[in-house]
DNA sequence: GTGGTCTAGACCACG
DNA sequence: GTGGTCTAGACCACT
């Protein structure tokens, strides 16, 4: 899997946030392992068609999480601290198997990828309300 | 299952798109079907504790996108054409069990909900560049 | 010509403007002249698929301006005075000549009636703008 | 002839759908052609007597129909697609002059706008029937 | 009492 | 400085 991230515009999610989701994602996901470099901003707004500040502010707010480090003159890089890399390898991977699954199946069925997202997001509620 | 739609302030995402999402995918799902009517704009916006104006607009939204049917002095209702209940009961239900499982693994694993929606969303796009 | 009044719910203009602007046009007209009668009010309610309130508010609308004149108990007619049939017969069938001419042409060209309505309205504007 | 828009308050007909007639009418004439920069929401509504918010929605209304491309931080377009531009030139033309002859007409015996208007729209709808 | 339009004004996302 | 979201609240059209 490389990195490849990507913005909607016009999906009325703002871009700031679309791409710190995405990043947050691959830290854990583990295509981005603590150490590892960023794209540079001015690279990283062009791939995605998006103005320098936008990526900036992105970068900053991950920083102030602790997800990122950001080092002046470098470039900014996964941070080696505990936020990075919080979910297990071995369930990541079985949960990535079974998504896979579920967006095959979602496709055939001619569901679109923000529904079945949203009824992620609801079931989890759901989940969430019984666990209580 | 009841219907009962929630929003989350503090998400980023505009509460305009969080809750005409889910109004598609109530349609979608089954839990509202063609012609059943949906809560009236003032009763919705005090159950979201949400303005009058955004649940007018995310009405009008839909309406123009042919899910629902706005009646002056009447109500609002599911609307009957071909755009509501698009995906099979069936599949939908087939989909909906797979989720709920993926749900489950994915808070066991310590992943939060919109990690997993976005990780549903990445594999998406990436199952989308493989088919092409 | 016959009388056959159509109004368009969804244009987004009131129904109300749309029905009384086309009693006031058909008396002009000509194809309602002084002491016709009306439709009942519940009749052309029907007719339009509207409440009956909002063809009594036209009604009631129009005789205030002195167009037409209600009758309890009897219906309602075009008045017998001077604002009914305020145009020359022989001006307005001129002008109503001119006008199918144009819709044809507008038709053809694929204009749409709004449209062609707009149309009108701006040149009348601008035509005003250059009389002072 | 240079692009003026203009609103009436009181004439009983929705602001945003006058001004959004007005700006289809203006492309479709010509006045203005894909690419060409509209005003500012702020300047235009300014300029109208109107508040911000009903140009911004006329905007959007607009660019979901494909006429317009708003850029957040930029300003608003003529789309450059199939939708603007639907009628040729010298249809237009001739058009226009049959109009403008069919609006001193209409002065001159002493017609009101609004009921050119209709005329033009009953008419239409009478043609219309007649097609059929 | 339903949906609809409009306003004034605060604050946000983006370039 | 651009467009965008949201609010509170007034008033309107329609059933």
């Amino acid at each position: 899997m490389e990195l490849a991230f990507e913005v909607d515009k016009g999906s009325g999610i703002p871009l700031y946030v679309q791409l710190s989701e995405q990043i947050r994602l691959a830290v854990h996901r583990g295509g981005l392992r603590p150490g590892d470099p960023l794209p540079t901003v001015r690279a990283l707004a062009v791939e995605l068609g998006v103005n320098a500040n936008t990526v900036a502010r992105v970068f900053r707010e991950l920083q102030r999480e602790g997800l990122l480090r950001l080092e002046r003159g470098v470039g900014t890089f996964v941070a080696e601290t505990t936020e990075a890399r919080a979910v297990g390898e071995r369930d990541f991977e079985r949960i990535q198997r079974e998504a896979a699954r579920l967006v095959e199946t979602s496709r055939a069925a001619g569901l679109r990828a923000r529904e079945l997202a949203q009824l992620i997001e609801t079931l989890w509620k759901e989940n969430d309300h019984a666990h209580r």
